[in-house]
DNA sequence: TGAAATTTTAACCATATGGTTAAAATAATT
DNA sequence: AATTATTTTAACCATATGGTTAAAATTTCA
């Protein structure tokens, strides 16, 4: 494969990518993908057989952002727990910033199609146990049940996403509109939500 | 209007509901709509001129049933801030336990047309100053700054919402997906949520 | 320069879909 | 029974869309 054809590969999926986390499977149309990579409907099929096949790359590689990497980070004993939520916070939300309608994108794509959902954690090589590691260390740490920690890891999580699934409707009510004071918001809730963790720990269970 | 006009009426309602919350204005289509109904399509739009407009009909609805009616029981002073808190997170869960896909379906076509979200606000009759007022008002009784106490608030609402939204995805990574383990979860979290607010406040601000 | 690869043009196909229409059939009402 | 309202049938229309094709144009590179 030549230096031109990965580019043009990679246009389109640069293309792809923004077209379908905007507009979502349904709501995508090849032809806006083809004008916004700058090429021609011909072209696009000649890259990529089917909308389905371009999709499926574009939702791979999301769902690979989507999950933290971070996760391991929770189960090593470098650092202390604290460290640990404060980093996954950090880390998570820094993700969501720098693409921020990934977690609209991953949510309504797992709806409409919840089937295929294993393969893709599959291919995306993605430990679901190691989740539930993490959750069982931190049922140890904290003198919690696995499901009261499962509840606390959801929470957490909770925290990290919605505000980004939730931008317009919070924006809009919350902030008036005004779009810089809401990304000012999403800034501080890397420290003022792993705090905020961080301090149901310190009272009694 | 003749009861069976009525009757009909609201069979294609009821089936509008059910096809446009599980696969949004994008994914439905009009003759399962009419299927689901019982009717044919024909009929269908004897009732409903357009697709549009069935569906503002439905999202205004739903729109109506997403916002909490219980925001006003937050700004009054009949109770303690934790019997409020109690009372917003056990009713805004019951909510979305008897709509389990309402949150999707809100956060799904709020993403796809942000656009048309104050009309729909206004004609929902829901107060959108209210909700700053009761932000104001807890700011007040926390000693908090107003943009703490909004944190406060859309943390309370991430840790209601959140769970449903993301269902497909936590419930496989964390549930095995076992439906039935993951309502008992969504019941506890009537009150895990709520304590689990209410712990944050008494440990220092 | 000339062959090979890439890209465009533009017409075309099949299918799906929202929406319409008019006549026939059925049910309700008087 | 006759009238009116409701519902069905079924053909039809316009448009959008995913996808294909073959030839022409352009670019790349040996």
């Amino acid at each position: 494969m030549t230096d031109q054809q990965k580019d043009t590969e990679q246009m389109i999926l640069n293309a792809a990518r923004k077209v379908f986390i905007e507009k979502g499977l349904d709501g995508a149309r090849m032809q806006e993908i083809a004008d916004e990579a700058g090429i021609n409907k011909a072209l696009l099929h000649y890259y990529f057989r089917s909308k389905d096949k371009l999709f499926g790359m574009i939702f791979q590689e999301e769902l690979g952002k989507f999950f933290p990497k971070i996760i391991s980070v929770m189960s090593s004993s470098e650092y202390s727990l604290e460290d640990k939520i404060r980093a996954f916070v950090n880390d998570y939300i820094s993700i969501f910033i720098k693409n921020p309608f990934l977690p609209s994108f991953i949510l309504r794509e797992l709806q409409r199609d919840p089937e295929n959902l294993r393969q893709f954690i599959v291919k995306s090589g993605f430990d679901v146990s190691s989740v539930k590691f993490v959750i069982t260390n931190l049922s140890n740490q904290l003198n919690m049940t696995f499901d009261e920690a499962r509840h606390f890891m959801i929470n957490m999580v909770s925290l990290c996403i919605f505000p980004f699934a939730g931008r317009p409707l919070i924006e809009k009510i919350l902030f008036s509109e005004d779009k810089s004071e809401y990304n000012q918001f999403l800034e501080e809730r890397k420290v003022i939500v792993a705090e905020y963790i961080i301090r149901t720990l310190k009272t009694g269970k």
